[in-house]
DNA sequence: ACAAATATTTAGATTTGCCTAAATTTTAAT
DNA sequence: ATTAAAATTTAGGCAAATCTAAATATTTGT
């Protein structure tokens, strides 16, 4: 598989956490399925192209113009996410892949109309939120259930630990993703749960909790 | 600029003319505007792939395989112009280059809604028929002009002729892409036809009309 | 602070698509 | 039918992205 600078460039973005900190070789080339050796060489590219800042041994972080780029790819595949939900009735969960072919196609018209056609959507199906056309972020709609205030509902859209084990926990106490869960209870002193998932009541601790996205709805 | 497989197989299903004729590799290369050198190499590989058929210095064509991958990128192709017509207001004569990306998408689940989205039309701006998800055509909608009946009105949406001498001439008679046509009378001993053009009525030779694309509307 | 472990870069090889130039085959013209 | 012209393929190289293995730098544990 060859991949493009642009997934070079999403890759340091994401890992950057946003907030535009210095990332590791390893840490791109194990993101990315590839050795260390090939992120150095690329690294360099982008640093030539004026993309990434890039200190030998000390890692890169993308430039101002890199993270335009890097912000225009997540809204290009965030809206993606959108149109395959809402106008072509994709589940949530299903979407991420064709997006991520989406997401390269180069006409910012194209992109444009799309939003428009969208209703200038604010978050993704997952509950992250679109860059606007000129970069600016609305706030996430995506919390972590421990975040979630009491009496609030949301969908399942996601986890943050994928392990064995966790995935295995969830399926035997009957949480799946896309199902909708309403906070019911929090205990004071250990921060576990009492939430509502498809009509049954039931209790998590706050390790399970704090591994669960929620998006909030209500 | 490097390109893809899928890119030859087009190249390879045009010019074959839809009938699945034997190519050459200057054909390819002219088209593709790369080296005969390079078709070879490329050739090569997508028969031993089994997708094209290829005799050395004889030429190449499509095998059934190949066949229905052409199909399936012309069913793309012409179905993202449409959405892009029909849904982003795009004007008709700006589509293809995005369409052109659009097209190598890879998502067969995509295609099909997208298909239903737009309500399973059967042309495509340009008047080209839409192959179906099986692969068949409806007739085309568009025709050269001098072989569109008296009395039928359509839309400018192509010439066959795009050289310099022809585009100044369409420009002087004030005949532009997406103009609409009304064929008025046609002469019998030369075929030349007297059409309508905003509001006007023009006299022209056979030659011309014959390079003049219609896209029938009644 | 030092050695061992880890991370990163460099060197050199591989693959793929493409190119130029030379060799070969086919086609066309007399 | 023969030869000149045109088309096609082959040979050999280049550039880009990648990989492996070796070399170098950094970090960590004691």
């Amino acid at each position: 598989m060859t991949l493009s600078e642009e997934d070079y460039i999403k890759a340091i973005y994401h890992l950057g956490k946003g907030e535009n900190s210095m990332v590791s070789t390893n840490e791109v080339a194990e993101q990315m399925r590839t050795k260390p050796s090939s992120v150095t060489d690329m690294i360099k590219k982008l640093s030539e192209k004026g993309v990434a800042n890039y200190r030998k041994y000390k890692g890169v972080c993308l430039t101002e113009h890199g993270q335009k780029l890097a912000l225009t790819l997540v809204r290009k595949h965030r809206l993606w996410e959108v149109f395959l939900v809402d106008k072509l009735n994709f589940a949530w969960d299903e979407v991420h892949e064709v997006a991520e072919q989406l997401e390269h196609i180069k006409s910012e018209k194209l992109t444009d109309r799309l939003d428009k056609l969208l209703g200038y959507p604010e978050v993704d199906p997952h509950g992250d939120p679109i860059p606007s056309k000129t970069g600016e972020f609305k706030k996430a709609v995506k919390k972590l259930l421990n975040e979630v205030p009491v009496g609030a509902s949301g969908t399942c859209v996601g986890v943050k630990d994928s392990s064995a084990p966790f995935l295995k926990f969830l399926d035997k106490n009957k949480i799946a993703l896309g199902d909708a869960i309403t906070v019911l209870e929090k205990e004071e002193f250990d921060g576990s749960l009492h939430i509502e998932v498809k009509g049954k009541s039931i209790h998590i601790s706050n390790q399970i909790a704090a591994n669960l996205y929620l998006k909030i709805t209500e």
